[in-house]
DNA sequence: TATGAGTTCTACGGCTTGTAGAACTCATTT
DNA sequence: AAATGAGTTCTACAAGCCGTAGAACTCATA
C-alpha cells in the first residue's frame, strides 16, 4: 500500500474526522494556520485520488471529496497488509496478542465471540 | 516508524532468514543476480543500523550484521504501531477480526487463552 | 612499514512530497 | 455571444530518501 507524506496525512485526518465530504476549500480552511495556496491542497488531492485514498465527485463546480475507505477499515488493512507479508503468520499473531494490553484482549476475546 | 526501501528491505528479509550473523560479502553472495558492489551493500546496512533495524558486530574485521529484532516482531509492533495510531481501537480491532480466516480466528482464541 | 582487505566518505540520479504559479475550463452575467 | 471569475489542471522546483558505487581512508598482518 502507498505511503503518506505529512500533508497527506493531515489533509485524510480531516476527511476520515466527517462523514460528509468537503471541497479543497474547506480543506483548506480547517488548515488555516498552515497557509497553504489552494492549488496545493488540490494538487495533494489529485494524487491521493491517484493513490487510491480519496473520491472525488465532480458533480457540483467546487468538487467534493471524501474518504474511500474509513480510517478504521484502513488501519484494519494495513495490519492485515503487514500479516499478509508474514510467512509464519501464527508467530506474528502471538507476538501480537502478547503485547495487547488485557482490555484489548477481551475485546478481542468478544469479538472473536468466544 | 521508518519505512525500507526495495533493497533494503531485501536485505532485512535475509538477515531475518538467519540466526547467524552475516557480513556484507556473504549479503552481497546471496544477492549475486544483482551485481551489486560491495560498498552498495556496506552504505545500505549502515542506514539500516541507523534506522535500527540491524545491529553490528565491529569485533571481526569483517563487520558481522544480524537483524535487531526477528521479523515476527517486527512486524507485530508494525501492527502495533497502526493499532496505536487509532482514535477507536477497538472499531479498528472489530474489523481486522471481522476480515480473518477461520483458522486464524482460532488461532487467536487459542493465544487468547479462551 | 608497505600492502591489501574492509570500511567510511562523498556523490549523483531518480522518485516522492510539499509547495504553488501559470494556464486552462466552464457556468453565469451582461 | 462575449466577458468574467471561480475553480481546476498543468508545470515546475526544492528537499529528502533510496539505490548505487567510486574515492579516500583504516588497520591488521606479511
Amino acid at each position: 500500500m502507498a505511503t503518506l507524506g505529512e500533508l497527506e496525512r493531515s489533509i485524510m485526518e480531516l476527511l476520515w474526522a466527517t462523514d460528509a465530504s468537503l471541497s479543497a476549500y474547506d480543506l483548506q480552511e480547517e488548515l488555516a494556520d498552515r497557509k497553504l495556496a489552494s492549488t496545493t491542497i488540490l494538487t495533494v488531492l489529485s494524487r491521493l485520488e491517484n493513490k487510491g485514498f480519496v473520491k472525488r465527485s465532480r458533480d457540483a463546480r467546487p468538487h467534493q471529496y471524501r474518504a474511500a475507505a474509513s480510517r478504521e477499515e484502513h488501519m484494519a488493512d494495513l495490519m492485515h497488509e503487514v500479516l499478509g507479508g508474514a510467512s509464519d503468520r501464527t508467530a506474528v499473531l502471538e507476538r501480537f496478542v502478547g503485547q495487547v494490553s488485557p482490555e484489548e484482549a477481551e475485546t478481542l476475546r468478544r469479538l472473536l465471540g468466544s
